[in-house]
DNA sequence: AAAGCCTCCAACCGCATTCAG
DNA sequence: TCTGAATGCGGTTGGAGGCTT
């Protein structure tokens, strides 16, 4: 039994031969694929169209960045997947020269075990109550000191509140006030199952960060973290960030990604549902050092991609009341599609 | 040395969506 | 509007190569 595509046809399958490679390349480069179907005809290629197709855009194709992956990108999967589940093309669009099949394979084989192994529910990004864990048999012999920064906020807030009970979150959200400051909310000094302040949702933000102000990281692995966290304390921009510790982005606001710097479309969630205040509220906090509205996140392109955690079904809920359980496909929405 | 196990990743499979007639 | 083909996507598989015993 063969592909649909090319149920008529004997078709070779299994592992690329070099000269077939060369084949699929040379003819893509002087007609281009065109129509798929027709490509093995053409080219002289005894596979079926679908197969040319993979080989093409996983394997072939110029643009594709080989190697390992960076803790840079590794940093965007995480903080991708966290938002939209295994849509592994849409992740990848955030990753330049990386395939969906590559993200796919490096999240199966690394990064979920990775998560696993800092107590992390790799599904949902939730801290994995100690007990469960040990029943999975997950090594979790981490302490503290080197758990680096992943989502402490849940996806699932029922599931949250469970989860920090039995197993109190490593991380604190970051206050942007000093710790002395009688301005800070106490609840800032505890957990990640806070309910979303209402001067942080009032602003219908298309993302929220948290950032962990006590230091409890190494801060040379995730040096965007200081810089965000910097900016949060910094005095011109503590008053105009919400003292919640979340920050707010616009829509217009952009993400960067090492030198790449690209648009961050996912207010487009929120669009008209802003009032003019609301906007005016966004524009000003985008004027601060968080970032630029026009620019970037900021000046230096060189820092690398800020490790935003993001709780979208938290902002979901806030947003549209009384429906926990919206479909998250309007992730797709989203525009995660640079 | 070799057998067994494990990991990784290229490729396949089948379903969903889009497109064209 | 319907239908079949083409394309896109995510889950799964199988084999190559490395590691352990």
């Amino acid at each position: 039994m063969g592909h649909r595509c090319c149920s008529k046809q004997k078709v070779k399958r299994g592992l690329w031969s070099p000269e077939e490679d060369e084949k699929l390349v040379k003819y893509i480069a002087t007609h281009g694929h065109g129509s798929w179907s027709s490509v093995p005809k053409f080219a002289g290629l005894k596979r079926c169209g679908k197969s040319c197709r993979l080989r093409w855009l996983n394997y072939l194709r110029p643009e594709l960045k080989k190697g390992c992956f960076s803790a840079l990108e590794e940093q965007v999967i995480i903080d991708a997947h966290r938002i939209l589940g295994n849509r592994w093309s849409q992740i990848s669009k955030h990753l330049p020269g990386r395939t969906d099949n590559e993200v796919k394979n490096f999240w199966n084989s690394r990064l979920k075990k990775k998560l696993m192994a800092q107590g992390l529910d790799p599904k949902t990004h939730n801290l994995i109550p100690s007990h469960q864990r040990a029943a999975n048999k997950v090594a979790c012999n981490i302490s503290p000191s080197n758990q680096q920064p992943f989502s402490i906020i849940s996806q699932d807030s029922k599931m949250k509140d469970v989860s920090m009970e039995i197993n109190p979150p490593i991380l604190t959200l970051a206050s942007p006030y000093p710790s002395n400051s009688s301005a800070q909310p106490s609840m800032l000094q505890t957990t990640t199952s806070l309910p979303l302040p209402s001067s942080c949702y009032d602003n219908n933000p298309s993302l929220i960060w948290n950032v962990n102000t006590q230091n409890s990281y190494d801060s040379s692995l995730f040096p965007c973290v200081s810089f965000i966290e910097n900016s949060l304390v910094s005095p011109s921009s503590s008053t105009s960030v919400n003292p919640t510790g979340f920050g707010l982005l616009d829509e217009d606001c952009f993400w960067s990604c090492g030198n790449i710097v690209e648009p961050f479309e996912a207010a487009r969630l929120f669009e008209g549902m802003r009032s003019q205040d609301q906007e005016n509220q966004l524009n000003k906090i985008c004027d601060t050092q968080i970032v630029d509205k026009n620019k970037g996140v900021h000046d230096n392109m060189d820092a690398p991609f800020d490790t935003s955690i993001y709780d979208l079904e938290l902002v979901d809920s806030k947003l549209f009341p009384g429906s926990m359980c919206r479909d998250l496909s309007s992730m797709d929405d989203l525009s995660w599609n640079f």
